[in-house]
DNA sequence: GAATTGTTTGAAATCGATTTCATCATGTAT
DNA sequence: ATACATGATGAAATCGATTTCAAACAATTC
């Protein structure tokens, strides 16, 4: 194996350079001989050598996607956004998983630094905006899903997390709940602070007194939301509904339900937030929020690719867009006969 | 940006050389002039460019799992056992999903051929063996994971499909079922063929005797696995339990059930394979059978590794590893208080 | 048919690291 | 103090592609 360049031109009996310009094709090369290169490529079976390339032509035509977590289903419909938009652009796309620790998540930044990869996307990234601004600064492209942050140079898109929230809050009004406590995810999450504020408007929108023992912190994940729960209940505080940051400390709170021996949703109403795959197939079925994922996947990793190439035209740059509360079980009196 | 060798050399005083030999470790610098190269680098912020290091060194240190699809959690688990392992062997790990599509896959093993990475784990892949073969004979490194192949340079892991099977279906004679329906996944797959011969041994193990009628495919999905249960139904074979080859199918078993208002497990027992995590959330909870999907990806990983860097001495190449069933509610008469 | 223009092609430089080989400095043995 | 072995360093070749520049060739015009 291991066929080269120089071997493909012998074999055709011309020299590399035309080989090379049959192969990138942004030259003219006479059918004819382009006819014996190509002939010569397929009975090598010749593929160029990336790194060889890579280097001469100070490019990788990849982007990569990083995510905190390649378990949960919410990113892989994003990610799928992302591939199919790159590749219609001819980029290739590889995933990292950041395994939820922030030290993973620099680590894949590094591929940007050592011209790896020609971009990068963070989804949901736990790096603040300081560090964020920092390498963007140094000249590298980097977009984000999930996040928004002030900086010409990078694209974002999001979902507008206090517009939502409202929603959420008015739904559980609507449904005769007034006291509603909320689980919010990790404080260093925007997402955590933006769909508090929403819960938080959305009481005073209604007249009800926030109270503070109201709230307490799932961490994003299963456990917490179950650890949350717990405390709640051992306090015995009176609440008739929550609304939690996400649907994996939704699962949580379900949990420490069966435990508890609380029904939902005729003693607790329970809300998520992403539409998680789960979200429909637990019983009762879990009303959260659904976010146009694919789509914000694609937009982004669109923009990623107009900024890299200098395509400045494109002037937009953040997207916050809108996303939709899915009723179901585990919020409504009347449980509905079907579920989408 | 771009900070080249040659620039932290001039910084420090000393040649290239010098400065690679800081980097690579694999000579003797003073520590000296290490401390000069040390402090040039850092306040350069110098990173080396990864295509020329690769064309010279003729290797990347990247491996890649190709993946079906990355929105099944079956896949994630393995992903991170290969992950975490590579690390441990200062390996860096992408990861491509190749969208159920087998010309994604083949594109994807272009990242061999190219030499962008060093080996290819591919999990569950829909390649033919000979297709695989030729790879490897090639001189490329590839591994396997829940499929196993004739070929001395590839390792494989799987598990034992037909002694699984033949559990479950012990199982479920032993709840008093005596007409099993069987779910298969598509054909091109080893597991389909493999899971049904278990089922077929232990139908005869209890004399059972076999009607062809009990088989359809549900292409190891959930659409496919509410089709094949429609059809089933619609046949009006009588039957009392179904066993299918994933837990995605028997899903789509679950929402036919509901349209054909069958209860489960009292009209119908159901079980699954993978032990999904959807599994333990749906009521009634899946009866599965579960993997060690870590374990086998660090396996994998480890072998694939050891073959890369011509540590021949681990001789074993296959890996057939035990499964374990996951009796849940959807199998059994008497329905568990708590589940797992 | 000669002069001019435009198109194909090849030789050689280049991308940025690693590595070989020769050189120089240092320490040890006589 | 001299000879020799050892260790640290630098100059230059190298990995395999792309690209610049100039030369060769073909096509067009007068």
């Amino acid at each position: 194996m291991d066929i080269k360049i120089i071997d493909v031109a012998a074999k055709a009996g011309v020299s590399p350079a035309t080989v090379s310009r049959v192969l990138t094709q942004n030259a003219a090369v006479t059918p004819k001989t382009k006819d014996k290169v190509m002939r010569a490529i397929e009975q090598l079976g010749y593929h160029p050598n990336a790194a060889a390339k890579n280097l001469r032509s100070q490019r990788s035509m990849t982007i990569c996607v990083i995510v905190p977590d390649i378990n949960n289903a919410y990113f892989s419909e994003i990610i799928k956004g992302i591939e199919n938009m790159a590749y219609a652009n001819k980029y290739k796309v590889i995933i990292c998983d950041a395994q939820n620790q922030k030290e993973r998540e620099l680590e894949y930044l590094n591929l940007l630094m050592d011209r790896t990869i020609d971009g990068a996307i963070l989804i949901a990234t736990q790096l603040n905006d300081e560090q964020i601004r920092q390498i963007s600064d140094k000249g590298y492209h980097i977009g984000l899903v999930g996040r928004y942050i002030e900086h010409e140079r990078i694209p974002c898109i999001y979902t507008d997390n206090v517009k939502f929230s409202r929603e959420v809050i008015h739904h559980l009004v609507e449904q005769g709940h007034r006291r509603i406590v909320f689980l919010s995810g990790y404080a260093e999450a925007i997402d955590s602070y933006e769909r508090l504020e929403g819960y938080l408007k959305a009481l005073s929108e209604h007249q009800i007194p926030f109270r503070p023992e109201w709230i307490d912190n799932g961490n994003f994940d299963e456990p917490g939301g179950y650890e949350a729960m717990k405390r709640l209940f051992d306090k015995k505080i009176e609440f008739t509904a929550v609304y939690a940051a996400n649907d994996e400390m939704a699962l949580g709170v379900y949990k420490a339900c069966a435990e508890y021996n609380i029904r939902i949703p005729e003693q607790l109403a329970v809300v998520g937030v992403d539409n998680n795959r789960i979200s429909k197939y637990v019983t009762p079925s879990l009303t959260t929020v659904n976010q146009p994922k694919y789509a914000m996947g694609a937009i982004l990793a669109e923009k990623l690719l107009d900024q890299m190439n200098g395509n400045v035209f494109s002037e937009k740059r953040v997207f916050k867009v809108d996303s939709e509360l899915i009723i179901r079980q585990s919020s409504s009196s009347l449980t509905p006969t079907t579920t989408t």
